[in-house]
RNA sequence: GCGCCCGUAGCUCAGCUGGAUAGAGCAUCCGCCUUCUAAGCGGAUGGUCGCAGGUUCGAGUCCUGCCGGGCGCGCCA
């Protein structure tokens, strides 16, 4: 609906002889400056060296909108000009929410572009930790406000199992395997020592026999290596199941060595002349596209860095035809991304092909304390320990209520809390209160039809509820554009208090002021017990229709 | 030392490509239960937006410098 009053603006102040001049028209944070918003007329005053307030009442004069847009306009302050959308405007609104339903906040400015999000991708070296957490909400929710914007969107998890990392898992586990049958044996340095490994000793054993544990030794490793992979994979997908975050793409590092990526990443490299030989070693020239320094490629002593693997990963994202890849990195890790930057810049690819979203640290806290390991782990906790104590969906609002650049205290107490200081179950009541308008009703909300009659719709309540839903679509908008989902977490936040408000001072079943009334309250009820839905969902969050 | 991120109410944090009187929750204080879930609603108190300059009609937002905090700076992964 802005985009109609946006072009008539535009032809406005072509005019005036102002054909490209940029104008922000927006909803205004005050709800008394009307429902949209322009600055038009004071950026106008500059070029054409008039009075702001001037230029706005000559544009006020010769705009033409479309009939049956706008109720009101006004001039304010320094020369905004204000609009107030005709009530017709409002009920076609109201209507394209039931007809949409659950599609109603989705887009297609996303055009179809093919998106690679990248999120998770834990080493298989043990469970999931807290971080791992935020990573999987906040990867799972940026795909689907993606998803949502009309992007083709690939979920992938890149899992690191030709490094040092399994190899020590597999020492480690083996070791573990012979004190299982009672050998002496130590965890080798740079091992694991979780708890969990033992676990994993008991699962060989039992289902390999007992013979397993008197296998040579390298062979023993070996299978160790193999089998430490299956199990600790095994665990973080059932745990990523339950946390309701899935992937279509799973892609083995090893697959890059298998396949031969290596020797053909080299070659291409060495083709564009970015590789230079010096003290034994391969490097590639990162400081020509921005980097800080040159980084190696392949040591002196023949093997190759991780950056290695890395670049052929990321060249095989951009073969497999994606416009655009996201990585959704530990901030542990942001210093890294210069200088991948630099090699996919170096390789010609567009500037914005890649792109990174840092996620900070988390830090639990229970009785403000901060929390810092599980027995099972060892060093961290790990997030089924989490979400089996505050239950999913408060784990993965409380993951998506900030942006993912901001540290986050993650406060246990308040997650579990069942009343309204709790985020997540306001937003959740709110949902499951309007279901019970329904039951009250004795109706499927699906079945109260019809347009909506504003003129039956006499409290400020109603009027205040209905614009906070009809500003879904353009906020899942925003966040995707920005990949920011806190924003939705923002906006359901903000929904539900003006649904509790709703609520509490009008009445839908039975409403006194008459049926038109009770019948426009019920119509108010099914868009906002949609809107509500449909936000929870695009977060992976349930929309409980009792609690 | 260099790079990135952060600094907004007592606490935890929002603040949309710069826009009108800087917002919310918690805490503190004051109201409201014959109600479709009080598992709720309304109100009050509380701010040199780290500091100092600059750009702009207009700066929490952009630029520069400084102060404070976090992280990263390997022929590790």
């Amino acid at each position: 609906m802005s985009d109609a009053l946006r072009a008539a603006l535009a032809r406005a102040a072509e005019r005036l002889g102002q054909p490209d001049i940029d104008f922000v028209l927006e909803r205004p944070r005050d709800a008394g400056h009307g429902d949209l918003a322009t600055n038009l007329a004071m950026v106008l005053a500059r070029p054409l060296k008039a009075n702001p307030r001037q230029v706005a009442q000559t544009l006020l004069e010769t705009l033409e909108v479309p009939a049956g847009l706008v109720a009101k306009t006004e001039i304010a302050g320094p020369g905004f000009i204000n609009f107030w959308l005709s009530q017709d405007e409002l009920a076609a609104a109201h209507q394209a929410i039931l007809q949409a339903g659950a599609g109603y906040g989705r887009s297609n400015v996303g055009a179809g572009r093919k998106v690679n999000v990248e999120f998770v991708s834990a080493n298989p070296t043990g469970p999931l930790h807290v971080g791992h957490g935020r990573g999987a909400a906040l990867g799972d929710a940026v795909a689907a406000l993606l998803e949502w914007t009309g992007h083709r969107v690939t979920r992938e998890f890149y899992i690191n199992d030709a490094g040092v990392q399994i190899d020590r898992v597999a020492l480690s586990l083996w070791a573990r395997v012979q004190q299982a049958v009672g050998r002496a044996a130590e965890i080798p340095e740079g091992g694991y020592h979780g708890e969990y490994l033992k676990e994993n000793a008991e699962t060989v054993l039992a289902r390999e026999g007992r013979a397993f544990a008197d296998l040579p030794t390298e062979q023993g490793v070996a299978r160790c290596r193999a089998l430490a992979l299956e199990l600790q994979r095994q665990e973080q997908d059932a745990v990523l199941a339950i946390f309701g975050v899935r992937f279509d793409v799973f892609f083995r590092e090893q697959t890059i060595y298998d396949r031969g990526e290596i020797p053909r990443l080299f070659a291409l490299l060495a083709e564009r002349g970015l590789t230079y030989e010096l003290d034994g070693a391969l490097w590639l020239r990162t400081t020509d596209f921005g980097d800080d320094k040159d980084r190696v490629l392949r040591k002196a002593d023949g093997s190759f860095t991780y950056f290695v693997p890395d670049i052929a990963y990321h060249v095989d994202k951009h073969d497999r035809g994606f416009d655009r890849i996201i990585d959704v990195w530990g901030a542990d890790h942001h210093g890294y991304i210069p200088r991948m930057r630099a090699a996919l810049r170096a390789l010609g690819y567009p500037e914005e092909f890649f792109d990174v979203e840092v996620v900070q640290l988390v830090r639990i806290v229970r009785g403000g304390e901060e929390v810092k390991m599980s027995k099972r782990s060892g060093q961290f906790v790990t997030l089924q320990d989490l979400y089996e104590e505050v239950g999913v969906d408060a784990a993965r609002y409380f993951f998506l209520m900030r942006p993912g650049r901001s540290p986050l205290d993650f406060d246990v107490d308040l997650a579990k809390k069942q009343t309204d200081e709790n985020p997540v179950f306001y937003v959740q009541m709110a949902h499951a209160r309007l279901s019970g308008i329904f039951r009250t009703a004795e109706r499927a909300a699906e079945s109260v039809t019809g347009t909506l009659d504003l003129a039956a719709l006499p409290s400020p309540h109603d009027t205040a509820l209905l614009k906070q839903l009809v500003v879904f679509p353009e906020q899942v908008e925003k966040a995707a554009r920005e990949r920011e989902p806190h924003r939705i977490t923002t906006y359901l936040f903000d929904l539900a208090t003006a649904v509790h408000a709703w609520y509490h001072h009008t009445r839908a079943v039975g409403a006194p002021e008459g049926p038109a009334t009770e019948q426009a309250r019920l119509l108010l009820a099914r868009a906002a017990r949609i809107v509500l839905a449909n936000a929870l969902t695009l977060l992976g969050l349930s929309a409980p229709d009792r609690m």
